[in-house]
DNA sequence: TGACTCATGTCAATATCCTGACACACAATC
DNA sequence: GATTGTGTGTCAGGATATTGACATGAGTCA
């Protein structure tokens, strides 16, 4: 065993290479993370309150694709480490909106340059018209499956 | 709050739509997945075995992308359940060859069917020829990051 | 032969995440 | 003005995955 070169009809598959390009991102991500104690889904709000300042916790639990509850927790590791803000009163209904702070801005500078890179080195292989290709199909797919949540498939 | 159409710069971020397609996919799986009682490692494990019968705890464990523990979970539920067997004595070594029962295959049949149905709803929008582009470009984004597994990018 | 290294399976403890549920705030409706 | 509905934040419970650690078997090399 243990030779793992050749899975047969499996490297073919769509769903299994993506997820196997995720996996492989997630772990890069990991590692390039973790000198400056992030985790990816840490990483992922701090871009997104980056991009978007002020979004709440909700608002960024759809963006990094965990639930409110998860993203709560991470909220609040990062609230603790002063990476970013919330008003202890909502200023409108009930989301409070999430900012970063100095610290976290500074943060999210170099987590990004280092993920940035990570993805530069994953498209390497592949040229700038094929980098936007994928994305664009990448999209598709996305678009694909958003149609209908439950197919519900026999 | 709660648009979450435009998400400025991260659409076209590659990690980022990798993620959501990723995201995207399991979340359909997971759908397709429950009527038959099947999680997706689950259900990976069960595919895996089908392609190449005789795989060890620790290669299922690779293939899935998750740790030997995990996949020895999932391997005693599906054991439990009488889809897989293993043997008690390890032929070679330590490893212990897992094998599709009867019941197993069948279950894999059907799940199997509802996966690919799931795959082709993804790359519905895509052409024959961008599908297979798309998979080929993947697995070229899996080898670019699998040459240095610790950039230690600062 | 004996020591060393590597790979495997398994156990325990920890951390993480999700499902279910509740209370609160705003908009829409009657 | 009262009610329903949607969206939000938060709490508890259970399921899941991971890290760390250990004992066993096989191969390597002095």
């Amino acid at each position: 065993m243990s030779q793992g070169e050749m899975v047969g009809d499996l490297d073919h598959a769509v769903g299994y290479v993506l997820k196997q390009a995720a996996a492989a991102l997630r772990t890069a991500m990991d590692a390039a993370l973790r000198p400056m104690d992030l985790t990816v889904p840490q990483y992922a709000c701090l871009e997104l309150l980056g991009q978007r300042p002020g979004l709440s916790n909700a608002d960024l639990a759809r963006g990094v694709f965990v639930t409110r509850q998860s993203m709560n927790g991470v909220l609040r590791g990062l609230q603790d480490r002063g990476l970013v803000t919330r008003p202890t009163t909502a200023p409108q209904g009930r989301a409070l909106p999430t900012e970063l702070t100095t610290t976290g801005r500074e943060q999210l500078r170099r987590a990004s340059a280092a993920v940035q890179a990570i993805q530069q080195q994953m498209v390497s292989h592949l040229s700038p018209a094929a980098q936007r290709r994928l994305v664009d199909d990448l999209a598709s797919c996305v678009a694909a499956l958003s149609v209908s949540p439950t197919p519900t498939a026999d």
